[in-house]
DNA sequence: CTATAAAGTTTTCGCGCGTAAATTTTAAAT
DNA sequence: ATTTAAAATTTACGCGCGAAAACTTTATAG
């Protein structure tokens, strides 16, 4: 390390033997120079650890390598891994990813957006809240940068949009609570916020009628993000009053389940498939607490990783290509079903 | 709004008549300007929408306005409620909080700070791994840059520390065990990365011998993040394995905890104060899932709102005067006992 | 060895803003 | 009305880099 710190390109372009606009196209793509020069600079890179200066840099480019990646809650671990899915996505292929979170609120969204707009980014990765986002916000910001939309659709807006297939992944579980004992009844929110809630209730239904049964569906009160509270409050209060046509229960997800169990466990009932239990209770998502809870929870895991990946390519197609596909291509993974011990 | 989009701050000065080094002012600080020229500012802002570019604000100015905020795990809910405050009293302050997570990996946290230093942030705000961080990383950064340690302490690192008191804490979980039933073994990870791991290993050593009670530790296997795994795992084997010196276990954390209450269900023991149970078991943080377990969970409860704040402030005195505080000051705030049916 | 394209160098400009000095205007106090 | 300090304006410069044009060097192939 030498004693002189750089303070600019120049500075180093001068101690390197390296002229300035090279240099300045290296910093840019490092694949864009010969491979003996890149050599050369990397070697003088080690000796000196000059950086360039991140602002002067962005201030001339039209679009910078910034990727925005804003998901509506980081405090819920199943955002918290594909955030981070995206992340890694978004590093390896030589992007500077900001993770930003609204915390549960939707007015943040706009706000974050916002905030995002003014990194110049090359493109934005966006989980919306769905109902609570602000369309027209989304909309005019997807009209100057390339978004792509994943876990929650918002129909028409974004470039494309990655996430699970519901139908399917319903589906799944609900064949497997039919086979393996009484169909389920369906637990959730009254007024869903997320999109993905209200897709699983419908392919619930169609699902039980499918196999020959009626339906039966159990909306409580709440709203906000505090699922496993709403779970064991209404949750609890569902168990308390009876009348369930079956002793099986479908939760939306995972987090309405783990306040479920909550409840159960409250009321003295015993949860589960085995012999002697009064309940079986089932979730969705592959929450990371569902093996720690008691008892561990049967559910339906998300394709996050397949997922995070998809949309981070999709995302850097238009931005390589620097052209929105002609028309929005909508990909849906399946869910695979993770047995354990609530049902 | 007008349909000819302004470009620069110039721009904005023809069209609002103010010059444009007063509007530089403003967007430096609002209240430098006249409240008659703010206001004239203001509804010139309503009007156009202009904002100026951050890239070009932040290229002369030798700090930004920009606070790094490091934690080591926002999939962790204590690290990410805390960060959360942390981001919030930044934001209330004028400062521009960039929250960043090293997703439980050390040698994220060293490249983490790097990332910031680029920003030129006027501070930075690091809840550090303790005895993974990278010391020497950590301290050639608070070289350059205002840099407050929360959560976890690194000795003479950085210019203050905002933390629990561990001592205390402890105190009051083991005071509580001791009063009302057998006095607890202590259940933690062998060789914890964490500094506060072992603070609290020594407290309740002390308040063990202060109560007259003979300590013993249960030390486990295990590294990483995995505690729900590792407190299922080898808090299972515990307990399988017997010869515990008392039905009482008080584990070092919330997350081991949570781990330890799925073996005991697994094992068919029943945790709880009441008659006819096997097991008390205590964690420590109040982690919000530790409501809903089965049983919920008896803990203390960090103050992580006034940890949060009081390190923000403590940040900015020492931005806003210039000046490192002449000796490190250390503060602990209290946890607060938390009842609920575990123990 | 020569032709030719690819890559590097030199030179120059400008981005959008911070910032400083000198000057003029405005507001508050006498 | 006069004084005086505070605030706004005018003017000017430079930050560190991207980017383009014109020129020179290097590498690869025939």
């Amino acid at each position: 390390m030498a004693p002189p710190k750089i303070r600019n390109m120049e500075e180093f372009a001068a101690i390197s033997g390296i002229s300035r606009p090279t240099l300045s196209k290296y910093f840019n793509n490092p694949d864009s120079v010969r491979k003996s020069t890149r050599l050369r600079i990397e070697a003088a890179l080690e000796k000196h650890d000059y950086r360039p200066n991140i602002y002067a840099m962005n201030q001339n480019r039209q679009t910078t390598r910034n990727i925005g990646v804003l998901v509506p809650n980081l405090a819920d671990p199943f955002f918290n891994e594909i955030g981070r899915a995206v992340e890694v996505a978004c590093i390896e292929a030589g992007y500077s990813p900001i993770l930003l979170s609204s915390h549960g609120k939707p007015e943040l969204e706009a706000e974050n957006l916002e905030s995002l707009r003014a990194l110049k980014p090359a493109g934005i990765l966006l989980a919306p809240f769905g109902r609570g986002s602000d369309r027209k916000a989304i909309d005019k910001i997807a009209k100057e940068v390339p978004l792509v939309l994943f876990d929650a659709n918002i129909s028409e807006t974004g470039a494309a949009f990655v996430g699970t297939d519901n139908l399917q992944s319903l589906g799944l579980i609900v064949e497997y609570l039919c086979r393996s004992g009484a169909p389920p009844s369906f637990f959730e929110m009254e007024t869903p916020a997320n999109p993905n809630a209200i897709k699983r209730r419908q392919a619930y239904q169609r699902s039980m009628e499918a196999h020959g049964f009626a339906p039966h569906i159990l909306q409580v009160k709440g709203s906000g993000w505090n699922f496993e509270e709403i779970g064991q409050v209404e949750g609890g209060a569902v168990l308390r009053q009876g009348g369930l046509p079956t002793n099986t229960l479908l939760c939306s997800n995972d987090r309405l389940a783990i306040g479920m169990l909550s409840a159960a466990y409250k009321l003295g009932l015993k949860v589960g498939h085995g012999p002697g239990c009064d309940l079986r209770i089932a979730g969705h998502d592959d929450h990371p607490f569902s093996r720690f809870t008691c008892p561990s929870l049967t559910t339906i895991a998300q394709d996050y990783a397949a997922i995070a990946e998809r949309a981070a390519t999709s995302l850097f197609r238009i931005i390589d290509t620097n052209e929105r596909p002609a028309t929005r291509v909508e990909t849906l993974f399946e869910g695979k079903l993770v047995l354990r011990d609530s049902a």
